[in-house]
RNA sequence: GCUGAAGUGGUGGAACUGGUAGACACGCAGGACUUAAAAUCCUGUUCGCCCUAAAGCGAGUGCGGGUUCGAUUCCCGCCUUCAGUACCA
């Protein structure tokens, strides 16, 4: 039988569900390797082309370990908690868990359809309860934990409380909120109860703490930063207002350093972990005091200020050059600076005053927009540079963040480009502090050189200077080095119903844990997934919801993350009832070896689930610092979309009077008009003003005259069709660059930019009366439908998929016409898995013969299964393992689009000498498999294999000795141009080599009589002759 | 602006350590088979020049330089596209 697909994959598909080959157990004996995708989120939309490309590639990769012996753990499962779900659910009072058990199903059967080798045993859905019940423990754990700096990990609560009664909080080395008090042994154990929980929650990793939303009280409910547009809500356009909210939130600042480190560990893509880096956003510095200068006689009269000054009269700063500070010309506080009010002098309130109200007035994006101009005002107010005592004005302005640092910064003119501009905007001195500086247009931000004008580190190099000047500050009591992140702690609410229930009660105001036995807490059911009309999230709504009929739970659940987190942890022991996993197959199967998926999750889910995965191990629960050794980003798949060109509207005369433009529009709205044709149209309106005028016998471009010549012909086709269209009576028809539109059509009736007329006019009822101008200038209306050469050509663009553009290809549809082998194998052979690339279905046809002929080898021309058992000979073998070694070379390094061109060109010389041994053909089986599991599988029982036992079988060893060659064949270039090639031994010395070249006759022909200068031979490689 | 990735035929792409640029495939053109079409097979296909043809000549990996016997690959400068990020002290 030829090829038969659908059979052939239907079969297998079957066979690996019921017999659950892929099902896997913890096996000591055998190394392990874990191969995990990103977790996918069930959308409603079903799974597009772009989905599977990292599933595939995954699954090779799975399927190749598993035959070089691993015992390879390859699970799927959904993070499907979310926010799709439960918007839909407002919409249609639809529960979200019904609609997402739909797409989880749609999903499944999407997967199923392209032969991924999944233990589906171990499916997980961070919805169900028995999957959350565990996300909630962790979160306890989170809470009943605190970061010890000393011992560098997290610990449990109770080595805290022990060292407060002990020692208070002296020696005490942690990560907690800024407003822990500073007790004795004595203060703690005076501390009631509920002030001692108070005190605790500071410390907690996971703690409440107020933070600023973007509430929009139109939609009551909190917006995401990327839902919000100008202070308006994106959907609805609503005005979004800041507002405090104690919300939930994750200490994982803890763990900034160890996130930082950790990256040096593992296997990750630059880029990917650049970004990490810059979002961890680690700054050596030093923290300097600034002095504020004694009021002056004008800020002494004034008596209540001249009090507070005396109280807080330091400025602290950060800064990442504290080898500048000899360079300080001024001092920039951020206009919401907590100093700003009480240092101001009574002359300058009044302008600075003015300038905070403008600053409030400016959005985030015009302060972005507005790089170039400077703004700030001057407080009247000094400072003292405690290296030299000099006498430094405060300023505030707004390219200072509040949130940043101390908000505020020592000002150095001659090294920081906006501290340059500024003091060249308000006269302040730009001084000059290395002696290499060049500062005369811009600051220069170099370290080359050495000091000048500073005082004690002149003439040291800046790795000196900046050790004196720290040693300076800490002797001085007035600085000290200091490391600051950019990072802050991750905000842990939302004010959502479809996500897991926090297991928090509130009592007296204080959180609660609830009891561990009583996990999971349930996601209650609420008569609307609607916020309550007091303001409060959507579970103030479930009826009777209180802890012990008594306490009010937390209302407020997990973000999307918190499932994400920690999920290839329960791959690893999915039914677990007692523990999130179980502890000796934690110690088996240990962290993901490759984990594919996008780069969006950079600083979102793949530095929560590192964060989560050092705590889990600070604990004991798991062994490794770092959860996914090696990870490849697979690119996106863009969609091309493809474009018929209609005439649109145009002007015609005829009727004086009677004149009716729908008329003229319903009948002229129906012509297309092909690519190329349309193009060589669009030529005449290379002018914008540029119009064509048609009558029944001329045409004219503005007042011009065309003639009818070869290359005008196809405009008085043109016009034929035109007046055939057009309401009897038409006497002229004038058309303009805007008398055409391009419009979207489905991708899925155009094939090679070849427009399907037929179904395109059964598309849409307004389409029905489709006339074609067709590429070579015919028309539907002359020749009729259907003839043979006379194509439409739809125009094709790279937009991004979705169902507006129709350019969604479906997966479903392509393996029902190539197969699930054919997809996958076109999906790897499109391009690098890494680059983002435009999905384009043209090509597909070839990857669909090359199987055709693949299963070619194992049958005669009646398609009888015939293989010989003859031994093969030297150049199939030759073909064999040169097959072996590139495929193995590939799949390492994930090359996989270079592996099917090898296959194809295997299959190609296996063909050509007309091999159908098995020797040779069982081991293309085996080398195939990853890629195509299905035909693979066929032909493995035809070849009277047990069935089933591929995906278990040895993959073939490669052996050089079928790959060595007596012979090279010489490229000769002659001045670095390849001339012509000459074959001789590899074991020939080069001085022989030479010998024979120069001798050619060919050779001779191109050195013209002159003799070469000089003649350049590597063995096995080139001849280069320089003449 | 900064950071990162990329730029090769009509198209997707290959060339892995500096050594024959364009493998493999699509598309296109021509041919075979067929009453015809589909399918299949064969031949050609970087561009330009020259030519009945065979053959030959020249250019060529975003642009301009450099290193080298030799550069898609290394170095310097520039342009374009995509992604991330944003006044981070």
């Amino acid at each position: 039988m030829d090829y038969q697909f659908k059979s052939i994959e239907a079969k297998w598909q079957n066979f690996w569900a019921q017999n659950q080959t892929y099902k896997v157990e913890t096996d000591t004996t055998k190394p392990k390797y874990y191969v995990l995708d990103m977790f996918p989120y069930p959308s409603g939309a079903g799974l597009h082309v772009g989905h599977p490309l990292g599933y595939i590639a995954s699954d090779i990769f799975a399927r190749y370990k598993r035959l070089k012996g691993f015992n390879v753990l390859h699970p799927m499962g959904y993070d499907s908690f979310g926010l799709p779900a439960e918007q839909y659910a407002i919409q249609t009072g639809q529960h979200p868990a019904i609609t997402t058990e739909a797409n989880i199903k749609r999903y499944r059967e999407q997967l199923d359809n392209l032969g991924f080798s999944f233990d589906w045993s171990k499916e997980v859905r961070t919805s169900s309860p028995d999957y959350y019940k565990w996300t909630q423990w962790i979160f306890m754990q989170l809470f009943n934990a605190w970061y010890n700096k000393s011992t560098d990990k997290a610990e449990h609560i109770s080595t805290l409380i022990h060292h407060l009664e002990t020692q208070g909080t002296a020696n005490l080395n942690t990560v907690s909120d800024d407003d822990t008090q500073k007790l004795l042994p004595t203060d703690w154990a005076a501390f009631s109860e509920e002030e001692k929980q108070a005190e605790l929650l500071k410390y907690r990793l996971t703690f409440l703490k107020e933070s600023t939303v973007n509430w929009c009280p139109a939609l009551g409910t909190v917006l995401a930063n990327d839902e919000v547009k100008d202070g308006f809500s994106e959907r609805g356009g609503h005005p979004v207002e800041q507002k405090k909210m104690m919300q939930w939130s994750m200490r994982i600042t803890a763990y900034a350093e160890r996130l930082l480190q950790g990256l040096n560990d593992i296997d990750w893509p630059e880029p990917l972990k650049e970004m990490q880096r810059n979002w961890i956003g680690k700054s050596v510095g030093a923290m300097v005091k600034f002095s504020l200068e004694r009021p002056t006689s004008e800020v002494g009269s004034q008596d209540s200020s001249d009090l507070r000054l005396r109280t807080s009269d330091l400025i602290e700063v950060f800064t990442t050059r504290v080898d500048t500070i000899f360079g300080v010309s001024f001092l920039v506080l951020a206009p919401e600076h907590e100093l700003v009010a009480q240092i101001t002098t009574a002359a300058q309130k009044a302008e600075i005053e003015a300038y905070i109200a403008q600053t409030k007035k400016k959005s985030e994006l015009d302060r972005m927009a507005d790089t170039k101009t400077v703004s700030g005002a001057f407080t009247g107010a000094y400072a003292i540079n405690p290296v030299d005592g000099a006498r430094v004005p405060i300023w505030i302005a707004d390219y200072v963040l509040a949130g940043y640092g101390t908000g505020a910064v020592m000002a150095v003119p001659s090294g920081d480009q906006r501290d340059y501009l500024f003091a060249q905007q308000y006269n302040l001195p730009i001084i000059q502090i290395l002696d290499a500086q060049q500062m005369e247009n811009e600051a220069d931000p170099t370290k080359e050189g050495q000091y000048v004008n500073s005082g004690f580190i002149n003439g040291l190099n800046y790795k000196e200077a900046t050790a004196k000047v720290i040693a300076f500050l800490e002797q001085e009591g007035m600085g000290y080095a200091k490391i600051n992140y950019r990072m802050r702690d991750a905000i842990f609410g939302r004010q959502r119903y479809w996500g897991e229930p926090v297991p928090v009660y509130f009592k007296n105001g204080l959180p609660y844990l609830i009891d561990e036995s009583e996990l999971p807490l349930m996601l209650p059911e609420v008569d609307k997934y609607l916020p309550t009309e007091s303001g409060e999230p959507p579970l103030g709504r479930a009826k009777d919801w209180k802890y012990k009929d008594e306490y009010e739970y937390e209302l407020s659940t997990m973000p999307g993350w918190a499932g994400s987190s920690w999920y290839w942890y329960r791959y690893m022991d999915a039914k677990n009832e007692n523990a999130f996993a179980d502890k000796d197959k934690i110690a088996y199967w240990k962290d993901v070896d490759l984990y594919i998926g996008g780069s969006e999750h950079a600083t979102g889910h793949l530095l929560y689930s590192r964060f989560w995965n050092k705590f889990l191990k600070d604990l004991g629960y798991v062994t490794e610092e770092e959860p996914f050794k090696k990870l490849i980003n697979q690119g996106m798949i863009q969609g091309r979309s493809n474009f018929v060109y209609r005439i649109n509207n145009l002007s015609t005369t005829g009727f004086g009077d009677k004149f009716d433009d729908d008329l003229f529009n319903r009948n002229l709205k129906r012509i297309f008009i092909s690519y190329n044709q349309f193009n060589l149209l669009m030529q005449f309106f290379k002018h914008n003003d540029a119009y064509l005028t048609f009558t029944a016998n001329t045409i004219s471009l503005g007042f011009k005259d065309i003639v009818i010549t070869e290359s005008t012909k196809f405009l008085y086709d043109f016009k034929d069709v035109l007046f055939k269209v057009a309401v009897e009576g038409t006497q002229t028809i004038t058309i303009s660059k805007d008398s055409f539109v391009d419009l979207h059509v489905d991708v899925n009736i155009v094939n090679n930019d070849i427009l399907d007329t037929e179904k395109f006019k059964a598309s849409r009822p307004e389409y029905k009366d489709a006339v074609f101008i067709f590429e070579d200038g015919t028309n539907s209306l002359s020749f009729g439908e259907g003839r043979g050469e006379a194509k439409y050509i739809c125009g094709a663009e790279v937009e991004k998929m979705s169902k507006s553009k129709f350019n969604v290809v479906n997966p479903d549809d392509l393996t029902e016409r190539y197969g699930a082998d054919t997809l996958r194998m076109y999906e790897m052979f499109l391009g690098p898995l890494e680059q983002s690339k435009p999905w384009n279905t043209n090509g597909i046809e070839g990857v669909f013969k090359f199987l055709r002929k693949f299963w070619k080898l194992f049958h005669d021309d009646a398609f009888n299964f015939v293989v010989s058992d003859e031994a093969p000979n030297k150049a199939e073998l030759k073909a064999l393992h040169k097959i072996i070694k590139k495929v193995e070379e590939d799949i390492e390094r994930f090359s996989f689009n270079t592996s099917v061109s090898s296959f194809m060109i295997a299959v190609n010389e296996l063909t050509d000498l007309k091999c159908n041994k098995r020797a040779i053909l069982q081991d293309l089986v085996l080398l195939l498999h990853p890629y195509a599991p299905h035909v693979t599988e066929e032909l493995w029982a035809l070849l009277g294999n047990a069935e089933g036992t591929i995906s278990y079988a040895n993959f073939p060893k490669f052996n050089p000795e079928y790959l060595v060659e007596n012979d090279f064949n010489y490229p000769i270039s002659i001045n670095g141009k390849t001339r012509t090639n000459l074959s001789f031994p590899l074991s020939m010395e080069p001085a022989d080599i030479e010998k024979e070249v120069l001798a050619n006759e060919a050779v001779q022909k191109y050195l013209e009589g002159k003799s070469p200068k000089k003649v350049i031979i590597v063995k096995g490689r080139i001849v280069n002759i320089v003449v």
